[in-house]
DNA sequence: TCAAAAGTGTTCGCTATACACCCATGG
DNA sequence: CCATGGGTGTATAGCGAACACTTTTGA
């Protein structure tokens, strides 16, 4: 059913590759029919306040160079693509997500003008406090989802389908807090939902929602106030329990939708 | 960023590949880094009555020779990933599914013991009608979901993932018409519902919810009866209504939730 | 002939929705 | 000081869950 493995001849090459080498240059790798190449791209995620932002790296060669694109990189034969996709991340922005998953797979035999190129994509999150810092002034910048600028190759078309990712798991799954602080308010959290699913809440109905879900507890530094106190009380932050929420997922006993 | 197009050298080759034949037998494709090969596989879905079932394969070459797989093969240079698992479906099975998406893309590093093969997998529907006579007495058979043999590679694995897609998908939009026949009875629809979810549900409320999403209509031959006709009437045979489903759809009038 | 399956209708309780008040916060 | 935002409580409607009876179906 498969074919036999492309023999390592040791033939020279024209041509400059922009690979990253990984040990002899002088190796040619012979196929009887022809490979496609295998990238990993990844669209990462990270909320300010009220925007939900997306990093994205300007080419620096052709084709579409200067052109706004996704971090990404070619599949190495030792690694799987997940961790692939996690070391292109590093390498191109030293940034570490809190949150990744696999989403499609694109195949259309010209989203690469030169050559047959399949490309895994991953969504990432990130919390906006890993993400201060690493800034070394490179060619990688952050964008509001909102107001996007032209992407390279297909890559128009991978964010749509990326963010139809994120939307559909967070539906069901409180991959949220990945994008948020440790501590973090209840507004804070709605503003985030509404963001990403670009929609609106009741704040009462969404607090109700959440608090009845069993995973979120109180700060330890909410000021207390007395039992019959009325009216509104000073800001609260909570924390999600994920032991609580596995707990729960694992007897089948979560239920979440949006 | 990416790697410069292999060179098409003309070279002799030692190993038999047992790829399917493009053209050239004297060509080889060479490469400056090695390239993974890249495979679909297809995990194609049945319903009979009352248990859902797959399509396997049994392999007749090395290695896990004799033991079944699922229908697949490699990627072809001017074929997407989508044209390849419906080729490879084709040529080994001869069917052609009325449904199919991509679910996930497999790449761990020692998932083939021959060489590096990532495989972008599918889940397909087909009608049961569409099945019978297309049997060539080749080495696919059914099996029951519930009761599978051993599976090559990591395809126990590549399995599961697609019968949690499958839940996943049937979760929230009607793909369920696409096991069945043109007409077919509201508890025909429950047993199928039943056994992709694995559970139970009540009669009357499966029917109430499932006529009450507006996408099913009364099959023309059902049999009218008196307005003042008591207790239950003659089975009947309702349709699904892809336009109106559709058009509810792009309102975003549509929502369904199991 | 009779057990199993399938059509039909009603009740009840919960939860999603809609909505109002008070006060901390910060410019 | 005041506009904004954030904490808290209640009333209601609609939907999902539980449930019984009758007749068709087919072995």
């Amino acid at each position: 059913m498969q074919e036999k493995k492309g023999k390592k001849s040791v033939e020279a090459a024209s041509g400059n590759a922009t690979h990253e080498n990984e040990q002899n240059e002088e190796v040619v790798y012979s196929y009887k029919h022809p490979h496609p190449s295998v990238t990993t791209d990844c669209v990462i995620f990270c909320f300010d306040k009220k925007d939900l932002n997306v990093l994205l790296i300007k080419r620096g060669i052709e084709p579409f160079k200067d052109t706004w694109a996704f971090p990404g990189g070619f599949l190495r034969m030792n690694e799987s693509a997940e961790e692939c996709a996690l070391r292109e991340l590093k390498e191109e922005t030293s940034l570490t997500p809190g949150y990744i998953e696999q989403f499609h797979t694109f195949t259309e035999v010209d989203r690469d003008p030169r050559e047959r190129v399949i490309s895994i994509a991953y969504f990432a999150l990130i919390k906006k406090s890993d993400v201060e810092g690493g800034d070394d002034a490179s060619e990688a910048q952050w964008f509001k989802v909102k107001d996007l600028p032209p992407l390279a190759f297909d890559h128009d078309y991978i964010f749509k389908k990326a963010l139809t990712a994120l939307k559909q798991k967070i539906h069901f799954e409180p991959i949220g807090f990945d994008l948020l602080e440790e501590e973090f308010s209840i507004p804070e959290l709605q503003r985030l939902y509404e963001a990403i699913l670009n929609a609106h809440f009741d704040r009462r109905n969404f607090q109700k929602k959440l608090l009845q879900l069993g995973i979120l507890e109180e700060s330890k530094h909410n000021v207390k106030r007395k039992a019959n106190a009325k009216g509104r009380s000073k800001n609260k932050k909570w924390r999600f329990i994920l032991k609580k929420y596995e707990e729960m997922k694992t007897n089948h006993q979560f239920r979440l939708e949006f």
